[in-house]
RNA sequence: GGCCCGUUGGUCUAGCGGUGAGGACGCCGCCCUCUCAAGGCGGAAAUCACGGGUUCGAAUCCCGUACGGGCUACCA
């Protein structure tokens, strides 16, 4: 049997989680879960500059409202950590050490600018723009010399002569062949004693015995880099999957420009974490042929490399929405009261203490709302006549069906058999409003939407019979004569 | 400039040598109906980027071209 799996997800806490990273990590924990391995959480906070204790915070969160629970990383602990780059400074240090010793490096001390100022011209040139392996010719105790004398140098890993072309099979593009002659001498250790990325890493990865690395193909050029840290330090080379990116829909990367580009912006814009992840998910990969809902515990059972696709996907808030549809009509009543109060209740609908108190009446709103939203925040204006003292009738609702013939005697008849009523429930209700046309001798259509404006200020409400009933008698009634008293006749 | 990657309806995708090129979102129409939705049914929409091969047969395999993207740092 082969080794566990161990996967990991490694965000720069530059800024919060992205939506391309978020699918990153989605990818990642469903393929540790369909696997039985670990999916583990590292924090590659060595840009100091940009890295912040908040981001870190916002990451975590997002992750966790996403539902992607890691087995290890920050605040869940585990046998490989630390799991935040900057506390592991003495295992680059260890790991430069042994190349060191093996000859695997050497150090380099030409100057940044130098360096910048011949890629330019090779560039220009047209050719090869690599490290020209100045240092690599020095002479060894020359060199030390030079290091031991404390000469500002940085390392560079000492690609051997005769590792051929650099091939390996990736999970999601298949073989793939960088050339030798290509691949420079680049560097692993700055001149301050930091290592560059592509070290730190590699050196990371092999701490934490990653087995398969999934991360966005900005990184692919990286990999024959990497694999032969890998093989320097002599460590086993892991599966490498590499995902395309995620597009706006002007084919540009997703920005800023494009709208809402982080999880949290998300969450915050009414969309449900399952539709969040499902949609991801989607985005660059398949279940089968046809199906598109597909649940967490679904795609931790069924998530394969093999069906990840190749090209990059353009972001579809359209579908991001039917989906979250899909998911918010499939809450039960109670649950739906759960996400949907928080918004209520920002909104200034009601309190949090009333809204505790109103639990049941609450669970009869949400099947009216259910099917009508796509995102938590519509809920909002469909239901907020429930909660408002009084309705306002903008101009439009009141000509359409306030000031129609026949309507003021409509809204009389209506409000006498509402009246009328004992138990005041939707049957009772649509039986009573029912008799209504024939008794005054107008439309259906035009007595429901009368009432419905009279009640609700608008031409577009929840279903009536139920929403008199969430109303109230009182209130029900109370309103349809004052938009009544509004009318001639 | 160099190296690498990608290309199936507007969008996400299925397809892995022989299909009427399937599904989903969106769009249009009809039905249901107290409005709006939801739901049901139906429809329009793809010369499978283009050009060459290979093959009895190519969206599928090979080679070019075009377009798009990534990397090319003592950033990650």
């Amino acid at each position: 049997m082969p080794e566990s799996v161990r996967v990991r997800f490694a965000p720069s806490p530059t800024g919060h989680l992205h939506i391309g990273g978020a699918r990153t990590a989605i990818y990642n924990w469903a393929f540790a879960r369909r696997h039985g391995g670990a999916f583990v959480l590292r924090i590659d906070d060595t840009d100091p500059e940009r890295s912040t204790d908040e981001n870190v915070r916002a990451i975590l969160s997002s992750l966790r409202w996403l539902g992607l629970d890691w087995d290890e990383g920050p605040e869940a602990g585990g046998d490989h950590g630390p799991y935040f780059q900057t506390e592991r400074a003495d295992s680059y240090r260890d790991a430069l050490a042994r190349l060191k010793a093996s000859d695997a490096v050497y150090p380099c001390f030409c100057a940044p600018e130098e360096l910048a100022a011949k890629r330019e011209e090779a560039r220009a040139g047209g050719g090869f723009a690599g490290y020209g392996r100045t240092c690599r010719r020095l002479d060894p105790a020359v060199a030390s010399d030079r290091v031991a004398a404390g000469e500002p140098h940085a390392w560079r890993l000492r690609v051997p002569d005769d590792r051929g072309d650099i091939v390996f099979a990736d999970a999601v593009r298949g073989e793939s062949v960088f050339r030798a002659e290509v691949m420079d001498d680049f560097v692993i250790a700055r001149s301050d004693g930091t290592p560059t990325y592509n070290f730190a890493t590699v050196v990371d990865d092999i701490g934490m015995e990653i087995t398969h690395v999934i991360r966005g193909d900005d990184h692919l050029s990286n990999t024959p880099r990497q694999i032969l840290v890998f093989e320097a330090l002599d460590a086993q080379v892991p599966v490498f999957a590499h995902l395309s990116m995620i597009w706006g829909p002007d084919g540009k990367r997703l920005s800023k420009r494009h709208g809402a580009t982080s999880v949290e912006a998300y969450r915050e814009l009414g969309y449900l974490p399952e539709a969040l992840v499902n949609y991801l998910a989607l985005l660059g990969w398949s279940l089968d042929d046809k199906t598109t809902v597909i649940d967490r515990e679904t795609l931790a059972a069924a998530f394969s490399l093999e069906r990840v696709s190749k090209n990059p996907a353009i972001f579809d808030a359209e579908k991001l929405d039917w989906l979250n549809g899909v998911y918010l009509r499939e809450l039960p009543p109670a649950a739906y009261v759960d996400r949907m109060l928080p918004w209520l209740v920002d909104a200034g609908l009601l309190t949090a203490e009333e809204g505790a108190a109103r639990r049941e009446w609450l669970s009869e709103l949400a099947p009216l709302v259910a099917e009508r939203a796509k995102r938590l925040d519509e809920i909002v204006p469909m239901v907020a006549f429930l909660f408002d003292e009084e309705v306002t009738i903008d101009a439009g609702s009141r000509s359409k069906a306030l000031e129609k013939e026949g309507v003021s005697k409509a809204l009389d008849a209506a409000a006498s058999v509402l009246g009328d009523i004992g138990e005041f429930t939707p049957a009772a209700i649509e039986e009573a409003l029912r008799s209504v046309p024939e008794a005054v001798g107008v439309k259906p259509k035009l007595v429901f939407q009368g009432v419905r404006v009279a009640v609700s200020g608008s031409t577009v409400s929840p279903p009536l019979f139920e929403s008199l009933a969430l109303l109230g008698k009182e209130r029900s009634i109370a309103r349809i004569l004052a938009a009544r008293r509004t009318l001639q006749g």
